[in-house]
DNA sequence: CGTATCACG
DNA sequence: ACGTACGTGATACGT
C-alpha cells in the first residue's frame, strides 16, 4: 500500500525507509551486539534439530539463519560477520537445489536436460514456457519464469503467482496451463503427492524420512488445500534438507581425513554452510567441502541431476557468498 | 499472549 | 465456494 502511495508521493517512502533502518538496526545492528558471548567474543546460535515439519534445522537466540542479504544496507550487516585474524570465511551453497530434485524426483527430462547441460534454469524455462531463445532471453521474461519455478516448489496457485508478478488471476492462471502443458511431468508429480497425502496423512523424502501433513484433515476445504501445497513441497525441501546434514555429519572426519584440521564448520543455512579457515588452507577446504557436499546424497540415492556447490573465501560473510 | 510485519532460504 | 503461494524466528505493539 505504501509501496504504491510511494510512486506519487514522497513521505511514503521516507515512512517505508525509516521501516527498514529500523528494522535492521532493532533485530541485527544492536540484538547481535548483545548476543555476544564475552567469554569467546563471538555469538553463538542455537540449532533446533527438529523444529521444522520439513527436516530444516532451525536457528535462534540469534537466528543466524536470517542475517539481511537482499539489499545494500542489509548487507552492510553481514560484512560484520568476520573470521579471525589470520583466517578466511568459505561460503558454500548448493545452486537451484531444490528445482534440481525436482527434476529428479518428478523425472521431468526437459529440466533435467537443462540441468545437465549447465544452463540458466529459470532462462531455460522462460524459453522453453514463450518460445523465445535462449540467446534472445530479456530479464523480464526470465523474472516471470523465476517467479513460476518458485511457485511450482510451492504448490502453485493462480492468485499466489498472480500477487508475486503483479498480474491479474487470469493471466497467472494461463501462465500455469502453459507450464503444465510444457512440462506434463510436474503436474503428474503434484497429483501424485495429493493422492499420498490425503490416502496416507503424510508423504515421505527421497531418503524416506516421512513429513506428517494433520491439516488434510481439516473439514474447511482452505485449510485442505494448504495441506495438498504442503505436500506438494515437502518432499523437495526435505530432500534438500536430508541433502545438508548428510554434508554436515560427513564434513568434520572429511576435514581431518585431509589434513584440514584447523578447518571449522560454523553455520547452516538451509542450502549454504560457512566455514572458517587458516588462509593458507582456504583453497584445500574448499576442494574438500565441494566433493563432499555434492556427493552427499550418495549412496543412498543416485540423483540423475548434478548437484553443483558454489564456494568463496573472503574477509567477510558478505564476500564469501 | 496473539497479530502484523519483515528478515532469510 | 473457499482463500492461498513453501519453511522458519525476532520485534513492536496492543490486549
Amino acid at each position: 500500500m505504501l509501496e504504491e502511495l510511494a510512486l506519487t508521493h514522497e513521505l511514503p517512502r521516507v515512512l517505508l525507509d525509516w521501516r527498514q533502518l529500523s528494522k535492521l538496526k532493532g533485530t541485527y545492528t544492536d540484538a547481535l551486539v548483545e548476543a555476544m558471548d564475552p567469554a569467546t567474543d563471538r555469538i553463538h546460535t542455537s540449532y533446533q534439530l527438529a523444529a521444522a515439519s520439513t527436516g530444516r534445522l532451525a536457528s535462534s537466540d540469534p537466528n543466524l539463519q536470517n542475517i539481511p542479504i537482499r539489499t545494500e544496507t542489509g548487507r552492510q550487516i553481514r560484512q560484520a560477520f568476520i573470521p579471525a585474524d589470520g583466517h578466511v570465511l568459505i561460503s558454500a551453497d548448493y545452486s537451484q537445489i531444490e528445482l534440481r530434485l525436482l527434476a529428479h524426483i518428478g523425472d521431468i527430462p526437459e529440466l533435467k536436460r537443462a540441468f545437465a547441460a549447465g544452463l540458466d534454469i529459470h532462462a531455460a524455462t522462460a524459453s522453453e514456457m514463450f518460445n523465445v531463445p535462449l540467446a534472445e532471453m530479456d530479464p523480464e521474461t526470465r523474472r516471470r519464469a523465476k517467479a513460476i519455478n518458485f511457485g511450482i516448489v510451492y504448490g502453485i496457485s493462480a492468485f499466489g503467482l498472480a500477487n508475486q508478478l503483479g498480474i491479474d488471476q487470469g493471466e497467472a492462471g494461463a501462465y500455469i496451463r502453459t507450464y503444465f502443458e510444457r512440462f506434463p511431468g510436474i503436474r503428474a508429480y503434484m497429483d501424485a503427492m495429493k493422492a499420498k497425502v490425503r490416502e496416507t496423512g503424510r508423504v515421505e523424502t527421497l531418503f524416506g524420512r516421512r513429513i506428517h501433513i494433520p491439516a488434510i484433515l481439516s473439514k474447511s476445504a482452505a485449510e485442505r488445500a494448504f495441506g495438498e501445497r504442503a505436500a506438494i513441497n515437502a518432499p523437495i525441501q526435505g530432500a534438500a534438507a536430508d541433502i545438508i546434514r548428510r554434508a554436515m555429519v560427513r564434513m568434520p572426519g572429511a576435514l581431518e581425513a585431509a589434513g584440514l584440521s584447523g578447518v571449522k564448520m560454523l553455520l547452516q543455512v538451509h542450502d549454504e554452510l560457512v566455514f572458517e579457515a587458516p588462509e593458507a588452507e582456504a583453497g584445500r577446504a574448499i576442494a574438500v567441502i565441494r566433493r563432499v557436499m555434492e556427493g552427499a546424497a550418495e549412496p543412498a540415492v543416485a540423483l540423475s541431476v548434478p548437484l553443483v556447490v558454489d564456494a568463496r573465501a573472503a574477509g567477510n560473510w558478505d564476500e564469501a557468498h
